[in-house]
DNA sequence: CGTGTAACTTACGTCACTGTAGGTTATCGT
DNA sequence: ACGATAACCTACAGTGACGTAAGTTACACG
C-alpha cells in the first residue's frame, strides 16, 4: 500500500508543472494527455482541472516559465562585452540551457497548439528570435547597416543554435563549451576564416 | 448538385497526397484527421484506407515525396562551383523551396509522429542536416579541419536557413534572393566582415 | 476531540476520431 | 447493350480523451 501523500495546493501545483513539462517534452502538446500527467503525479484528472482549468492552461504555464527562464539567461549573457563576446556568451547560455534543461528545451522545440484559426503553427523559439532581433536592430543602426536586415540575422542565429542544440541532445559528445566555440566562430568569422580549432570561452561565474 | 467525379486509382491517390500535404501543413500530424482530408477530397474515409492503409501510411508518402524533392534540389545546388557558390546556391535552393512549396515546408518543420518508444520526436530536417553533414565531412578533411566538427556546421547551416525560412513565410518581404544573399554572407564572411549590402547571386536557370 | 474546509476521488456523459464490413453505383471493355 | 470490376459509400463498433458533478477522506484549528 503506497502512501498517497496529500500535498498543499501550491506544492501540488509545482509538482504538476514539473510532471507536465516531462510529458509535453516527450509527446508534444497534441499527443500528451492529462491522463498520463495525472497518473505520473499519482493524482486523478480533476485535480489538474482544479489547478489549471485544462490542458491548455497547464501548457501555457509550462511554456511561460520556460520562456521566461531562457530569455533571461540569454539577455544576461548579451548584456555586456564586445559584440563578439555577446554572441559567444549567448550561444553558450543557450546551449547550457539545452544541457541543463533538456525537457524544457524539447517543449520549446515541439509544435505549439494552433490557437488562432488563421495561420499555421508557430515555433515558440520564434519569440526568442524576435527578442534577439530587437537587440540587433540597435546594433545595426549604430554600425550603419540596414536595420531591415536585422531580423534575418537574428533568426539565423537562433536557428543555428537551436538546430545544433537538438543534434547535441542526441549525441552529447563535444562539450557545450566546445560546441558554443564552434558556433560563435561560424557566426563571427564565417566559413571563410574558420580557425582550425576555435578557442573556448572561459566559463562565466554563476 | 455537385458532380461527384469518379477518378482513377492513381489520380485519386495523387489528389489525396496533395490534399493531405495541405492538411498536415496546417494542423501537424497529430491534430490532422483523416476526416478532414477525406472531406476536402470530396471522398469518404474508407477510400483513404484503401489507398494508404491509414494515417501513418499517408503521412509517410507525403514526407517521402517532400524529402526527396528538397534533398534533390539542395544536392543539385551544391554539386559544383566554388565552396562559397555552393553555400549560396544551397541557401537559395532551400529558400526557393520554402517559397514555392510552403505546405511541404510546413510539413517538414512540424513534429513527426513519435515512432520509436524510446526517444522524443525527431525533426524531419535533421535528416537533411545529416546529409549535408556527409558532404561537409569530405570538404573538412580536404581542408585540414577536424571532421568531427562537420556535423556542427552542417546542422548550424540547416538550422539557419530553416528558421529564416519560417520567418520569411510570415513576412514575405525581402525577396528570397536577397535573403539568401544575407544568409550566405553570414555563413561565409561572418558578422565580423559583413558587407553593407550583400550582392545577390544571379538567378539560376530552370 | 469534534468539525469545517481543503484536497482528492469515483463516476458519468460526451465527443471526435480510428478502422472495418458489407453493400451500392458508375464505367470500361466487348 | 450488358455484365464485370473498380471506385465509392453507408453503417457500425471500439477507443481514448476531455471536461464536470457530486461524493469522500484527510488534515488543521478551535
Amino acid at each position: 500500500m503506497v502512501f498517497r501523500q496529500r500535498l498543499s495546493a501550491s506544492a501540488r501545483r509545482a509538482q504538476l508543472i514539473d510532471v507536465a513539462r516531462v510529458v509535453f517534452a516527450k509527446r508534444g502538446y497534441e499527443a500528451a494527455s492529462l491522463e498520463e500527467i495525472a497518473d505520473r503525479a499519482k493524482v486523478t484528472r480533476p485535480v489538474v482541472y482544479e489547478h489549471f482549468g485544462g490542458k491548455e492552461g497547464l501548457y501555457a504555464v509550462v511554456i511561460d516559465r520556460e520562456m521566461e527562464y531562457l530569455v533571461r539567461r540569454i539577455a544576461e549573457a548579451m548584456a555586456s562585452g564586445t559584440p563578439r563576446e555577446r554572441i559567444e556568451g549567448a550561444a553558450l547560455a543557450f546551449l547550457t540551457y539545452v544541457k541543463d534543461h533538456p525537457d524544457g528545451f524539447a517543449v520549446l522545440t515541439h509544435d505549439a497548439p494552433a490557437t488562432t484559426a488563421g495561420g499555421g503553427m508557430s515555433s515558440l523559439l520564434n519569440d526568442v528570435a524576435e527578442r534577439v532581433g530587437d537587440v540587433f536592430i540597435a546594433s545595426f543602426k549604430a554600425a550603419g547597416y540596414d536595420p531591415k536586415a536585422a531580423p534575418i540575422y537574428a533568426h539565423a542565429l537562433v536557428g543555428m543554435v537551436t538546430f545544433v542544440g537538438q543534434w547535441w541532445t542526441d549525441t552529447r559528445k563535444p562539450s557545450v563549451e566546445e560546441v558554443a566555440a564552434h558556433i560563435s566562430a561560424l557566426a563571427w568569422m564565417g566559413l571563410r576564416h574558420l580557425p582550425k580549432k576555435p578557442a573556448k570561452l572561459t566559463a562565466k561565474k554563476a
